[in-house]
DNA sequence: TTACCTTTAAACATCA
DNA sequence: CTGATGTTTAAAGGTA
């Protein structure tokens, strides 16, 4: 299954999160990156990319192969390990983690661990309605005494999708439940209390209509309502052992995966366990079929924005000239515009509606598939994060490409609104922004400033500007938030 | 701290 | 009448 985007998030943390480590850290770190990275994905893109990338010597400027890089690291991992989770890719705090550079090939000592735990758990007796433990791939056929991470809207839901007809009775849901995880076999039978109250408060779900001519007993058939199913989707999505949580082990360690006790680190496996999770078409033949068919391949947008970052950066450090006097950076009007493009794709309030397929990418919990969601995706424009503002490059060409998806809350024609809520129709009007040529200054500025940071992520040098260095660490890490304040 | 979300429990009504 | 189903309310815990 061929999923997930590189978002708003990574992206801003690529143009913001500018790594600053010592000279003679950095080189150790890039060569214990290099040799875990490839232990972890032995002959991926990035793997090659990282080897080629070690430079011959400090001084010398690593010149970075733009096919190494935009062909790409990022689509090529995501395609043999599977696809990454939106927000996993936001914090990639993990390149500087020195605990990513051991514990290599510790898996089956957790395999081990894990088994030996649950072995515990029935000598010491049933640990029912515990949570999964974040750091272990969710199987629910194994986990039979860990309360599965989902949700019961996203349990209801997967029943109701699995389904040929795509609607339900009570009684199936329970049934489907009960086969697909082991675990409600022995639970408390307030589970199905449960199931009921969500059925009947969260929106999301709706009976149908009753057929006269079919009978179904008591009770009637439940769906999913077609409004809110994308906000189904986009919260199983987002569910922690969704297919595309993989690379969570490796982007985000749990603190007791990683942490150490008086006789050191413990080995914890780094290395992904892959499709342990995935919607299996063996366990959830419709759902995943489904799902499979609201996956959309964007793995062009992850290869331009790396391609793009390169261009402007190689432009930027390669030619002298790309500084002007003023201080203004001027990388060429086609890549900026490129750039400006996804930018615009990956931002928050573009991603905060756009519709990948049937999914839906949401940034506010509450429109996932909460009981109080409205209107979603009757409401497809929404005011705009200031993120958009902030990364606004003003160009009134593009401006009317985006409109539909980027725009400022500021620059809202209210007229329609009376209270300040949205009309009946919540139709708005967009009245174009454009930017000062400080603000676009600066906003170059800081696109040369991130492709910066991409590459000495990758642990290649450069010229460009740099973030201050307090302890080692950067002093500012941006990210999506602190940069919208 | 607050607001919101989710889960759980419970009471009650309706229906087959 | 019984049990399943559906609705509603309330409280507790978690999270942003």
């Amino acid at each position: 299954m061929k999923e997930s985007i590189l978002n708003d998030s990574v992206f801003m943390t690529l143009l913001t999160m500018a790594p600053t480590r010592t000279e003679e850290s950095d080189a150790h770190m890039r060569e214990r990156l290099v040799n875990s990275l490839s232990q972890s994905f032995p002959g991926s893109a990035l793997s090659r990319a990282l080897q080629c990338m070690q430079p011959e010597s400090d001084d010398e400027e690593f010149k970075l192969e733009d096919d190494i890089l935009s062909s790409s690291c990022f689509a090529e991992l995501r395609l043999e390990k599977g696809p990454i989770e939106d927000d996993e890719l936001t914090s990639l705090s993990w390149l500087q983690d020195t605990n990513l550079l051991q514990n290599i090939n510790a898996e089956e000592d957790e395999e081990n661990s894990e088994g030996q735990k649950e072995n515990g758990d029935t000598k010491e007796g049933n640990h029912y309605n515990q949570s999964h433990p974040p750091h272990v791939p969710y199987n629910p056929q194994k986990h039979v005494n860990s309360k599965p991470p989902y949700s019961f809207s996203c349990l209801i839901f997967m029943a109701i999708e699995d389904s040929p007809q795509k609607k339900l009775p009570v009684k199936d849901i329970y049934s489907w439940i009960l086969g697909h995880f082991p675990y409600f076999q022995h639970a408390p039978t307030g589970w199905k209390n449960s199931v009921r109250h969500n059925l009947s408060l969260n929106k999301c779900f709706k009976k149908v209509d009753k057929d006269r001519g079919q009978s179904i007993g008591k009770g009637s058939l439940w769906c999913i309502d077609p409004d809110y199913r994308p906000n189904l989707l986009q919260a199983l999505r987002k569910t922690p052992y969704h297919p595309y949580h993989q690379l969570q082990m490796l982007a985000n360690p749990q603190p007791s995966q990683y942490s150490f006790v008086q006789n050191g680190p413990k080995p914890l496996p780094l290395t992904p366990r892959l499709g342990h999770n995935s919607i299996s078409p063996h366990l959830f033949p419709f759902l995943s079929k489904r799902l499979a068919q609201s996956n959309c391949d964007i793995d062009s947008d992850i290869q331009d924005v790396a391609h793009t970052l390169v261009s402007l950066k190689s432009f930027s450090s390669g030619n002298s000239s790309a500084k002007s006097s003023d201080g203004e950076y001027s990388p060429s009007e086609h890549q900026r515009m490129r750039l400006k493009r996804k930018q615009r794709q990956l931002t928050p309030s573009y991603h905060k509606r756009r519709i990948l397929g049937d999914i839906v990418c949401t940034l506010v919990p509450s429109e996932d598939h909460t009981y109080s969601v409205t209107n979603v995706l009757k409401a497809p424009v929404s005011p705009g994060s200031s993120i958009d503002e902030e990364y606004d490059f003003g160009d009134e060409d593009e401006e009317e490409e985006f409109s539909e998806y980027s725009f400022n809350s500021d620059e809202w024609d209210s007229a329609d609104e009376v209270d300040g809520s949205l009309p009946a129709n919540n139709t708005r009007r967009f009245v174009p922004h454009k930017n000062t040529p400080e603000e676009e200054a600066e906003e170059q500025k800081k696109i040369v400033e991130g492709a910066d940071a991409l590459l000495n992520l990758a642990g290649i040098k450069t010229n460009g500007p740099s973030s201050p260095v307090v302890n080692g660490k950067s002093a500012r890490r941006n990210t999506p938030s602190s940069l919208a304040r």
